[in-house]
DNA sequence: ATGTTAACAGACCGGTCGGTCAAGTCAAGC
DNA sequence: GCTTGACTTGACCGACCGGTCTGTTAACAT
């Protein structure tokens, strides 16, 4: 059934491709058209894929959210790593993300999620719902680590699950925030301070 | 030499349809034609404005500053409440305001600097500058408030600069949230927890 | 060999995009 | 009353948008 190619899966390619455009620019700034060129890639064939932009647009957040899970969250949070040094080494790996996409492109991308979110959340709502469905898998490695940090006695009992959700939207904003001023190390100065954000829990 | 009219100035009209389009849905998807629409306003006239729809962001970007500046932010931060009771009030500010522009629209427009930050910071350099130094104007309130706070004794001494920085990160990254989950009341739930953000003083 | 079908090619579609322009309106200054 | 210039009108432009359509190719099973 499936065809071998010597090179990558067409399929595939268009969604790589793609993926690094919208993350790059946005999605309303990337056309179907140069997409297709940038994967050497007719148009008939992208529409034998992808039934629509929207559609490869999803298909490009499950993808990145996969590779997202399986990659640099997986490592910075599944360590043997004390808890709360998890969030840093997280914070770290963000940093050197965008550092190195800043030092290839010229130009931060910042969060593929949080752009996406910005841009179509209020014109789509399918759309934001997985970004939402994203976000809550994020948020859930979060409240993971701040259960293990409590029960460990680093930390004084609190909403996990709260806190959670702020120390996620906490990371959103730092990176929005050094995407606008163009530089990565705003990440560095201040993302160690997610290990201050506390909701106490509602009693 | 100031045309009077009757009705609302037409440069005016214009600013202020743009505005809320951008605001409630992005930069990319709302054409000038239908900004012409909406404001009543032919083409021409428009770019009689207008250089260019870029142009006219700019204006939208500066306009709605101001308007921040001399509303709700001003409201929330000079007040004579105590320095740390302004937070409070400015997240409640926030959230009333998305509460009330998601029961009109049925949708969270979140903020317009992130959204468009997000949008085409990547893209245009000069908006992404403009966009910077609102959020350098914004923090900078913040960095007051925190001056205050710490001269009164209500907070132990920190780097009021970088915790400013911070603190403003957190209220983009609630604000992208919310939006997100389209619920304003993420910003109920999430935004005192601003307070407890600290970065100490590097020395 | 032949029929089937997924994969690919590329011309083509109506519509919309941001932007231009020539023509005209009208009120103020001389 | 004539000129000036800000303002308005609406037709028009080429480019590009997302998406469709008709075919062609090549790897399979039969």
């Amino acid at each position: 059934m499936k065809r071998m190619t010597l090179e990558t899966d067409t399929r595939t390619r268009i969604l790589v491709v793609a993926r690094d455009m919208f993350h790059g620019r946005s999605y309303a700034d990337v056309g179907i058209q140069e997409i297709c060129e940038a994967a050497r890639v007719q148009k008939g064939s992208f529409y034998h894929f992808f039934p629509s932009k929207r559609d490869l647009a999803l298909a490009v957040i499950d993808d990145m959210a996969d590779d997202w899970a399986h990659g640099f969250v997986a490592e910075a949070f599944d360590q043997g790593l004390p808890p709360l040094e998890r969030l840093d080494y997280m914070i770290d790996a963000a940093y050197y993300w965008q550092k190195s996409a800043a030092d290839l492109e010229g130009r931060m991308p910042g969060c593929l999620f949080g752009n996406l979110a910005l841009e179509i959340s209020t014109r789509d709502d399918v759309m934001r719902a997985r970004l939402n469905a994203v976000f809550d898998k994020a948020r859930d490695k979060f409240r993971v680590t701040l259960d293990q940090a409590v029960t460990s006695g680093a930390l004084a009992a609190l909403n996990t699950e709260a806190t959670a959700s702020a120390m996620l939207a906490y990371l959103e904003g730092v990176i929005l925030l050094a995407k606008t001023r163009n530089d990565p190390q705003v990440i560095q100065l201040l993302g160690p301070a997610i290990k201050t954000l506390r909701i106490e829990m509602s009693h």
